[in-house]
DNA sequence: CGTGTTTTTGCGTTTTATTGCAATAATATA
DNA sequence: TATATTATTGCAATAAAACGCAAAAACACG
């Protein structure tokens, strides 16, 4: 078996199952214990995995919400700041939640004027630092995963909306399958975050590109914005740009 | 189990329930408590909890808890704890907003199954971290000032509710006035609260006893039990005891 | 083809990390 | 204070990692 091979397996593995024991990448792959550590380092050094003491852990399995140490932050603070010039006075914003968002919101101008719409408590309670900025809560039942409200009731809600923005984060983009996500809940709730809504910026780091998980959201199409940490003209973002999505 | 692993759920357990013992980690992970001292030492060294004697606790806690900008904490925990003993299996819930009754969520016994509604953002994150309850939010206007939604579309939601319990904490409260508010949007909003609810506990801090504001809420026969963090017998209660209010 | 170079891989050895145990010390609790 | 619980320490067994080395394979190039 190729080291490549060998690769894209480990990978594979980590993706599913968010970790792999060394000594079971042994026997999978009948190749000697440093064979195995050599490609743990080199994909750790890529930046693709955690190397830890017996095997490795996914990246992207540390997205809790309790966290303290929010993953890649620095990264989301470069997203959050590209995201404010967006805000004009004067403008109906509709927000999800998500460390993301929270951190674009609290990288907002003091004095901006402008009305938010949330289904994110956490948002609103950061907004109502803003004394030109009303807040409205949009309720329902409270998903205790993602910490936003989802169900029935909200979509009824959004139903009757109609903001000038939407920005919402997202688990995966992919230049073909558009917008996806894993769970059907979560996939209602921003069909109708996006009807409610006459444009739409999705805020991702760059490890959530080129991604299609199980359910549809929307073609790459309904994406007004695409906000990441890299450059405007950077070639991961090719795909996207073709599509006619604007790269901030 | 990998030791990185042991560390994010010792974390997890932290930021949800603001402590951990050790002894339910050894429990919970099959390890040796040995192993689990150690693990939280090397948490403890990173600076991401606190140790102390029997386990850890979370350092956001403790900051909060030294952070003396809660007034009167000390009988607000009292009451709090008070509070707790009303609250049975399947209950529907109906709570406001405020310290008290934030205190009075971190107090629920962690198993604890019940349907909560409630008009602040914070209580429900709070709540979130309770598996066996499930939360509504009811969502509206953000008030910047009692961090919790009002409004005539509150109002609406709360009109088709109808709970076994409501808490909420209170500004002022009377013998002969009853409950008193100054702000005519929080009046309405205690108004269809009570009005959703079968019973009312109102949970206050003694100074806020035998006063009267501008507007009524209720008279003092509404309100069906009374919670402060005095003795149940203390005198200055007599007053209430005397309407039949149930004194806790 | 042949020869020198680089890459990949596995083996033996040394070093480090992890874990549990036992004895002792410190701390909480009644 | 007496008792039970929890911490600390040193130690030993085991597992994992790192290191140097050498065989084998793949590659480069005249």
């Amino acid at each position: 078996m190729l080291k490549k091979e060998r690769h894209d397996f480990i990978m594979r593995q980590i993706n599913l199952h968010n970790r792999v024991l060394t000594s079971d990448l042994v026997q999978l792959l009948t190749v000697s214990e440093d064979t195995i550590r050599r490609d743990l380092q080199e994909l750790a050094d890529e930046g693709l995995l955690f190397k830890v003491h017996g095997g490795a852990l996914s990246k992207s399995y540390h997205s809790s919400f309790d966290d303290s140490t929010v993953y890649a932050r620095d990264s989301k603070i470069v997203i959050a700041k590209k995201a404010t010039n967006l805000i004009t006075d004067g403008m109906v914003v509709l927000t999800g939640g998500g460390t993301t968002i929270l951190e674009f919101v609290k990288q907002l101008p003091k004095n901006i004027e402008a009305t938010f719409f949330t289904i994110s408590p956490l948002v609103a309670v950061e907004l109502a630092k803003y004394s030109n900025i009303e807040v409205i809560l949009i309720g329902g039942l409270f998903s205790k995963n993602s910490q936003v409200t989802y169900g029935g009731q909200v979509i009824t809600q959004l139903a009757e909306l109609k903001a000038d923005l939407c920005l919402m984060g997202t688990s995966a983009i992919h230049p073909e399958e558009g917008l996806t996500d894993t769970y059907w809940e979560i996939n209602q709730l921003k069909k109708a975050m996006l009807a409610a809504s006459k444009k739409t910026a999705v805020l991702c780091i760059s490890e959530k590109l080129d991604i299609a998980l199980r359910l549809r959201v929307c073609p790459i199409g309904s994406i007004s914005y695409l906000i990441t940490e890299l450059d405007q003209d950077h070639e991961s973002l090719t795909g996207y740009r073709d599509k006619e999505v604007n790269i901030l």
